[in-house]
DNA sequence: GGGACTTAACCTAAGAGCTAGAAGAAGTCC
DNA sequence: GGACTTCTTCTAGCTCTTAGGTTAAGTCCC
């Protein structure tokens, strides 16, 4: 946790020079001292140290406004690259990137519903990595790591990250060690709504020093909580189940097995009962993918302002307001950013209300101020948010490759 | 956040060696390496200097086995004093500490309910404040600060500290400050449920490396959120209040103007009320103190195996262990401690089968490694919470004084 | 076109910290 | 009394930061 010797100054000099430059783009060597709270002596050492190993690059001249023009300093994108996964119930999404982070390439490979087995989904991970390497020509060496976000629980057990997921027939599955014995690369998994938690911070609306939750709502609920940037994890790495808190002691059964959870009141499932019990329109036979139908109808419906559409927001605000509220009471963020698809589609018109709601139950204090959003990214972005994830760790590490290998 | 200078490795030097010192006792230079991790020829170092400027002492000789004894150093108590005040709704209670934290002296002084307006009770303080100092014989110049802890909410508010405790009238008062004014000593307020936590981190069961959350269940419901053994606050400080999380939407009223908190199914009233409801024996007529009588009566019934009792019990835990659930599933703490004269005073007969309804309620991978406890320290610890945290504060800041004055 | 002015980047010396390993101090034990 | 142990202190070497001066690379005006 602490820093010991004068070395230590120096990797978080290092890693305050990256972050900053990854904020700010490309700057001088004098801005960059300003705004990584180091002194210019400091801040062109730091750079010219990181140019020759190649993280940095240069990136042109300002033009001189009466005196010598400041050159200009960034990230180099071609330092590295990372391999950012969305591994779903019905598709694994392999997205590779370059150290700024853009999309330089992508594969998406269906998962047959009989063969969901751990092994079986590494193997086929570990085959798209290839496939998306070869196809970008990217050469595996240069791949600083691979970032997983999965659907389910993560969990930090004596040293191995176990993953367990209910609804692809996993229980303690270690699937970073399993993708890092096939790749060879450093492999870090993580859950999917920390993944878009993190994609949401570097990318979206969440400030560097501010703790914010980010609350998805889809078919699942969950939430990532951020502070000052960084995900928190908790003991065992799976804080965030906001979908699985008490609403309505022995309220309605959810999925988890236990009864009254927030999610089965507010997840896509129950919004969609919700609209076809007020005798909307479903879209397609329910059950199976026609929540997204009947979530879209819903949508439509409310903004032409059918009275019944409109009555059912009402209603999973009520919900989602208290759940928000006990967010704000239990953790008091600077900030609540509502994302999810189903929280995306309906959240126009869902957040007023459900600040209404949510302002009416929560204490004022940490009530009054908060700002309540919505998310930039959409719900596709957890490849993108797991390899933001690899470039953190990098980046903290004082863009150091080593750091990465290790835990 | 980030160390810049190599002066600051220093200060993260001695801050080390000053927490090592507190929780190992008076122990040798070359322990104090070990167990601060830093070089043996630091270690003695920053001891020399603690020792130049008075914060540590030397306690005695180990006697040799076979070589040169080690010299003991420790904390040196008489290296100042810290005020530890427990600002309660019926009384103050001002304790006076050495820098180990033991007691030396306390005052205790009733509040009037016609006078508690912020400024009488600030000069209250202030001059129990005197009083305690003048008993001890202890000048002022030697009190490193002054922590309070408050019933209610305590938030930051650009700058200042701002307390709102609606049991008291109290709505925004700038209590820190108007103490600063008054004694001339730095000034900390805290939430009294985060001070508890803090005494609880400190001497109780809390790990230093550990997530730990401290639920404390009286006539209001906190908590208290240790991250690796600090209080995490939030964002305007308010973070941990448990009590006022939803468990029931829309069911009973609580004090704070919602419906369905957890507090209004678990606190004092409410487990006294489902006692005399069940025929239980109050003590004394309802209301005002007589819940403790109620609280007293149904624990020694329970333990008599009363079936009366123990079904209120059962009822209670059930509404418990839905909030305890909701804490390891959204928070995954290593560990979660209930204290609060109720939670101290039920919870042996309690604990076993909060733990059976949090058990089928929360997702298993974060309950199963789950510590579930009692506090080790009473509800009357506030005052010495309160201290703790500004020896936590003196400490962290490497043993400078000057660092207590500025925020 | 040349000199004065501006602005950015680099360099150098001084100060502070840490580590490793050697030297010194203070005992025990035979 | 000398050998051995164990703890503490000292010394040399290295790294890092900062402050302030120097060099580089322009603009602008006469």
């Amino acid at each position: 946790m602490t820093r010991r010797t004068t070395r230590d100054v120096r990797l978080a000099n290092r890693a305050s020079v990256l972050y900053t430059l990854r904020r700010e783009g490309p700057i001088s060597r004098q801005d960059i001292a300003v705004r990584a709270g180091v002194s210019a002596a400091t801040a062109a050492n730091v750079v010219g140290q990181l140019l020759e190993e190649g993280v940095l690059g240069e990136a042109g001249q300002l033009p001189s406004n009466g005196g010598r023009p400041a050159s200009l300093t960034g990230i180099n994108p071609r330092y590295g690259a990372i391999v950012g996964i969305d591994l779903g119930e019905t598709a694994v999404r392999l997205e590779l990137f370059d150290l700024a982070l853009q999309r330089t390439a992508e594969v998406e490979l269906p998962v047959g519903a009989d063969d969901q087995r751990a092994e079986a989904i590494a193997d086929l991970v570990a085959d798209g990595v290839q496939r998306l390497l070869d196809g970008a020509g990217v050469e595996r060496e240069r791949v600083l790591g691979l970032g997983v976000g999965v659907p389910g629980i993560v969990e930090d057990s004596s040293g191995t990250t176990l993953v367990h997921a209910p609804s692809i027939g996993w229980e303690g599955v270690p699937l970073a060690t399993l993708l890092a014995e096939r790749t060879g690369l450093p492999s870090f998994v993580s859950n999917g709504a920390k993944a878009l938690g993190t994609a949401e911070a570097w990318f979206g609306a969440a400030g560097e020093d501010q703790d914010v939750m980010v609350c998805l709502i889809g078919t699942g609920v969950g939430a990532s909580f951020l502070q000052h940037g960084a995900v928190y994890r908790g003991a065992s790495a799976s804080a965030g189940e906001w979908g699985h808190t008490t609403l309505v002691l022995d309220g309605d059964p959810c999925r988890c097995g236990a009864h009254g959870c927030l999610e089965a009141y507010v997840g896509a499932p129950a919004i969609a009962r919700r609209w076809l019990a007020a005798g909307g329109d479903g879209g397609e036979p329910a059950g199976g993918h026609g929540d997204e139908a009947a979530i879209e109808r819903l949508a439509v419906a409310a903004e032409a302002g059918d009275e019944r559409a409109l009555g059912v927001l009402r209603e999973t605000a009520r919900y989602l307001g208290a759940g928000v509220s006990d967010l704000v009471n239990l953790i008091n963020p600077d900030r609540v950013v509502v994302g999810g698809w189903v929280g995306l589609r309906l959240g126009p018109l869902l957040l007023p209300l459900v600040a209404e709601q949510a302002g009416g139950r929560a204490l004022r204090p940490p009530f009054e101020q908060l700002t309540l959003d919505l998310c930039r990214l959409g719900p596709d972005a957890v490849a993108l948010g797991a390899a933001t994830m690899i470039v953190d760790r990098f980046f903290a590490a004082g863009g150091q490759r080593a750091a990465l290998a290790a835990p």
